[in-house]
DNA sequence: TTTTTCTTTCAATATTTTTTGAAAGTATAG
DNA sequence: CTATACTTTCAAAAAATATTGAAAGAAAAA
């Protein structure tokens, strides 16, 4: 396989991957170019590989900055932009988890707090039941929640090392 | 807080959260629905309470029948047929984990090992700095598959008490 | 068999999300 | 300062996705 060929197959199956997980097509394939690209790659290049307009290149590349998943970086003697991403694909993760902890399980968290205090009712074996799932979902939540501290907390060595021989 | 305004709460909640993550919001209110609801529900109760068509309820139900978290139940005496989830998170957890890992990871290490037959070319440098990105991904991907297949077969004490006292 | 009750399908429609592109903004060069 | 090179914004358009509802299908009841 010819180098441009794998790496245009790598960005179109990372761009399916990321779609799977509620990030836009672009964002991640814009991520896979990036992640690919030895060196930095100015928005130009972007919409010129990936064919799309410079708004949309904009967008995504401010969107990836605010996931701390790409650089800006300024190169001598040019005037435009450039852009990196991080290639350590353990920091990439982490950086990910550490995201969606914060934007997305942790807000959770604080709705299933609120929906511990419903009412007995008279009835109360329907409310019992339903603090009961609760429960269960809020034991599970903080525990993960707990679990992702010390995982963002890890490093390579202990993650690709200790972590799988323990499983085992 | 009253039982029926929590049990809103928490569908809306868990729809939001759900199309964070690349599944349909209805669908995952369905879910939730039925994650709250002690008694088996019908299409007709699930069309009323989340105010969706007859279509859209049965096309989601049996979706999530096929991802494994709904079970069709027939009730002794009614025609209809009911709709219950599996209540105990971690059993939910795990049934998506290992979906996701069957839909998604799976197929992502068969495209990188076909990656990683590029061509040298001329050139070597950008090859090598390709080849050693996906090799990390590959790397890190099979380690996550791997230690992911042990999370599945693990049961709940594992994971509540000896994996979080690992972390610490 | 015919009717009734319920389920499934899917083309048409509605909604949401993404993308575009041109105008406005900003900074450097001349 | 003015021109030039580049970036950002955002309303409008396009594309993708989800939803509806009516018709067809299926199974049980009459």
């Amino acid at each position: 396989m010819k180098l441009h060929e794998a790496k245009a197959q790598f960005i179109s199956a990372w761009g399916g991957f990321g779609s799977n997980w509620g990030i836009n097509r672009t964002m991640a394939q814009i991520h896979a170019l990036l992640l690919v690209s030895p060196q930095p790659v100015s928005a130009d290049e972007v919409m010129k590989e990936l064919n799309i307009s410079r708004g949309n290149a904009n967008m995504n590349l401010r969107e990836l900055i605010n996931w701390g998943l790409v650089d800006r970086v300024m190169i001598v003697g040019e005037r435009r932009e450039f852009f990196t991403a991080e290639k350590d694909i353990w920091i990439v993760a982490r950086t990910i988890v550490k995201e969606r902890k914060r934007r997305e399980l942790e807000p959770m968290l604080k709705v299933l707090d609120t929906l511990s205090n419903v009412e007995d009712e008279k009835d109360s074996t329907e409310a019992a039941a339903f603090k009961a799932t609760i429960e269960g979902i809020k034991k599970f939540s903080q525990h993960t929640n707990t679990s992702l501290d010390t995982l963002i907390k890890a490093d390579e060595n202990w993650f690709f090392g200790t972590l799988l021989s323990l499983f085992k």
